[in-house]
DNA sequence: CTGAAAGCGCTAACAA
DNA sequence: TTGTTAGCGCTTTCAG
């Protein structure tokens, strides 16, 4: 005998399978119910009719009840850097493979994201995860008060991320990446070096600046020259321009991120007809794909999207038994030396 | 006397604005409900005293009377390409705009997404928008049954696009597209072209290579060289490789996408040291915002995703109220010459 | 372990 | 125009 769909009405409902396996809707209800008690010979029946009627729990009934969605709420920012488009992409697979759904908004501006983020609270999300969005405090006043955890990817609250506050981050070491960065640029014999600076609000650019500045600092070299390409490519196409053209001409840039490194490239190369990685050094933030190919080698830090991404999904699973189980994780990341930065002289 | 937030219950009902404004629980339904017969003055009370409790209907509950989310189901397939990330953008803010939600999922491999679509239907959206991905027919039967309207973006049904099934789709003009490459291309006198194909089952594929094909014939030229490059850039660049290597190297190649042109140019120019736009042509699809940066200067077909969304979004609306007003819809683009492709020899 | 019953917060007839 | 009433589909005490 061949158990086959029946023609089930267009909505299957805890009644239906209740009534076609001859037990009561709590039952029915606790078959789905992972930690309930009931026997098992019951459960296999109930999961048995319940697959011949092409029965599925109603995820908003169970969310209204329950209190909580199982939805965890995506915010992003600009996806013009592709470092937020893998992200994105990873925590959409992983989130799925974890059970949970995402419910995806913009925040294009710092802090734009207001409007509609309050009607997003209201659907009882477990947990926020903001990816290159600024937090602002009627933003965090709000969550708290639905009482949705808050998790930052690559960026903290404070540019100098104290203890975890109540909200938590995932971010990559930018102080040693960009440690590392001026380490190797010093290393290839530059004296005059220069940063380009993301936005002014944004942790992230504060700490890669920090680091750069002072390691240059510590090693006795004069702070870099410093302009701001905003994390994008046109502003950074201009600022390099800026660069370029003073008298003290840089020999080598530090790009706060592989976009504004890019277009660093583009224009020193195509504009000022210069050999990169020979008459001037550039080099990135992140490894994006395109770091890598041929035409760019841009030297860069790169950062472990996968394992950051990791460390948001399980501390949004943390979080929706704990809610106040806040972390501040820091996952290191490692440098990637391609051609546009001189190699270091190695010692004679 | 100042109106401040009172101190309101964790959650705020109905029912706490109806006491506090002495009406029923109906007439604060009402009032939230923009059709609903409901005295001026009323209604004004209810939304003042809403306000100062800081009430906000839980579209959870009405979803689930309602049987309808005001949420949109939105799969995307590979985010390599920026083509489909602005897209992504562009239609999260749109939808945003029009007060509907996102609900992101991934369908990475075609006909991938099969797991959790099921789990997204139950949300009671009230379309499903697929970004680059195909449509199995288990899905399409899926969301018959569920009563969600399907709309596809850039891509068609069958390739053949006949009329409108119970399908909606957006796409661009990719036969008229890729006969504008085509005519570009023998303008520039080239005598040897060549196709990359992204993957096979893709109708945009379909059309974009009929176009190409279709016009050589026309003009009496022999069918192109063919290879895969499955959209995507390493792919691509194998596929360039196998074309430049061959005795009868092709002098213009037209790839399905920006992303395989950039590959190809990536090959062509590193790889075999030839200088692209004099030696050989090479042209795209989609013109992305890298094809305008000056080292690559791709000639690419610009597919005008703004109007394309507007018509995803206008769609999605009217589907909502009736479910089966499906249409295809073909956005016309234009032809964005650059520096890849040998301009076409003037009429003396 | 199991069923009956009481809602989650809201909307939509139905009367008034 | 308004209030009363009955649920949407599910979970969860509370008895048994």
């Amino acid at each position: 005998m061949i158990t086959e769909r029946e023609p089930a009405p267009p909505t299957v409902t805890v009644h239906d399978v209740a009534r076609a396996a001859g037990v009561s809707q709590s039952a029915v209800s606790r078959a789905f119910t992972p930690g309930s008690s009931l026997s098992a010979d019951k459960r296999e029946l109930i999961i048995a009719t319940a697959d011949r009627l092409g029965y599925r729990p109603n995820p908003l009934a169970r969310s209204l009840i329950r209190g909580r969605s199982n939805i965890i709420g995506v915010g992003v920012g600009n996806l013009a850097n592709p470092f937020f488009v893998q992200t994105l992409q990873l925590l959409c697979d992983r989130l799925e493979k974890a059970n949970l759904r995402v419910m995806l908004f913009s925040a294009a501006s710092e802090g734009g994201a207001e409007p509609s983020i309050a009607e997003i609270l209201q659907y009882r999300i477990d947990a926020l995860v903001l990816l290159s969005v600024g937090l602002t405090s009627r933003l965090t006043e709000e969550c708290r008060r639905a009482k949705v955890p808050i998790v930052l990817y690559n960026r903290t609250t404070s540019p100098l991320a104290g203890a975890p506050q109540d909200v938590s981050c995932v971010v990559g070491d930018n102080r040693t990446g960009a440690r590392a960065i001026a380490a190797h640029l010093l290393g290839g014999q530059h004296k005059r070096l220069a940063f380009i600076a993301g936005t002014a609000e944004s942790s992230t650019n504060a700490q890669r600046e920090a680091g750069f500045t002072d390691y240059l600092a510590e090693q006795g070299f004069a702070p870099p020259l410093r302009e701001s390409g905003h994390f994008n490519f046109e502003d950074a196409m201009a600022a390099t321009r800026r660069l370029l053209l003073r008298p003290d001409r840089p020999d080598a840039i530090f790009c706060a991120n592989d976009t504004m490194a890019l277009a660093a490239i583009t224009v020193a190369r195509h504009e000022f007809g210069l050999d990169v990685g020979r008459e001037i050094s550039i080099a990135g933030y992140d490894d994006v794909p395109m770091a890598a190919w041929p035409c760019f080698a841009l030297t860069s830090y790169s950062q472990p999207a996968a394992q950051m991404v990791s460390e948001v999904v399980r501390l949004v699973q943390a979080l929706r038994t704990v809610p106040d189980a806040h972390e501040a994780l820091v996952c290191p990341g490692n440098l990637v030396v391609r051609g546009t930065t001189r190699p270091p002289r190695v010692a004679p």
